[in-house]
DNA sequence: TCTCTTGTTCCGAA
DNA sequence: ATTCGGAACAAGAG
């Protein structure tokens, strides 16, 4: 469930944690997790200095100077630390970067979903570019106009479509359904059948929803606290995901699941009216 | 035993 | 060309 929220909290957990310390040796027990040369990830990485843990969409960027490790935690994917010589066992540690502050930095996997990767820092941008992601979810860098000039030509539907990371980076099937009820958008909705001033709404709530998820240290969801400040609150304030047949907080109507996408979609029928002709 | 879960990529069918 | 459904990846919860 890391979605953008939770992979920033894991993300300034990190750099608090092992900012500026050196990898002495990487354990892998999982190698087709890795998706670059498997053997240069272990040769680079020994010996190489964390300067700086920075993100992108739902990507961690472990800045190596030369070359960054980019790590995805897909589903399930966590980062734990540990003083070396404290490390429980667990069948879920898949890659152990042992420090030369005495400490081990583990990464856990229990869906073995997670990849990483080594790419040239200076080919970094091209890597996100081919992956086609749209812009970061900030006002800065979330343009309207050309939001609404991609959805404008589109059929797809709104909610799958958010989920793509084109339009824009870092939904997942959480926050989706959150930021489509501040909307007062139908999941289903053609994209192309948008008003302006639904597109600007729905642009604002991307931008607030997500801020709001970080604020609050992102959201703990069948998921347990670990060292890395993934004891977040903000499951504490969402307002459709989970909440079938719970009276909508604006409106009473109760909450309702369907399947689109063939993900669960949680909406109130009376906020969210499909467009019909 | 069967179903469901979440992120991403890919394949084949409309 | 575009969109959609399903599969795959793996494992656990109910």
């Amino acid at each position: 469930m890391p979605e953008l929220p939770e992979v920033e909290t894991v993300r300034r957990g990190l750099n608090q944690l092992v900012r500026g310390k050196k990898i002495t040796s990487v354990t892998l027990d999982y190698p087709r997790m890795i998706h670059s040369d498997l053997s240069e990830f272990k040769d680079f990485l020994t010996g190489q200095t964390i300067f700086d843990v920075t993100r992108r969409g739902k990507y961690l960027l472990f800045d190596l100077g030369q070359k960054t490790l980019v790590s995805h935690l897909r589903m399930e994917g966590k980062y734990l630390l540990f003083e070396t010589d404290k490390v429980p066992e667990d069948k879920h540690f898949h890659v152990r970067f042992a420090l030369a502050s005495g400490e081990t930095l583990i990464y856990q996997d229990v869906r073995k979903f997670g990849t990483m990767e080594l790419i040239d820092s200076v080919a970094l941008s091209d890597f996100f570019t081919r992956k086609k992601m749209g812009p970061e979810p900030i006002a800065a860098e979330f343009d309207l106009k050309t939001f609404e000039d991609k959805l404008s030509v589109s059929q797809k539907k709104i909610k799958p479509y958010l989920l793509e990371q084109t339009l824009v980076v870092g939904l997942g099937n959480i926050y989706v359904d959150e930021v489509l009820w501040c909307a007062m958008i139908h999941p289903s909705e053609v994209s192309g059948n948008l008003k302006r001033a639904q597109v600007k709404r729905l642009r604002d709530a991307i931008i607030s929803v997500l801020a709001e998820g970080v604020k609050r240290g992102g959201s703990t969801i069948r998921s347990y606290k670990n060292a890395l400040g993934l004891a977040g609150t903000m499951q504490d304030y969402l307002k459709v995901y989970g909440k079938t047949g719970e009276p909508c907080a604006r409106c009473g109507t109760p909450i309702e699941k369907y399947k689109l996408g063939g993900r669960g979609t949680h909406f109130c029928p009376h906020c969210q009216k499909l467009k019909k002709f």
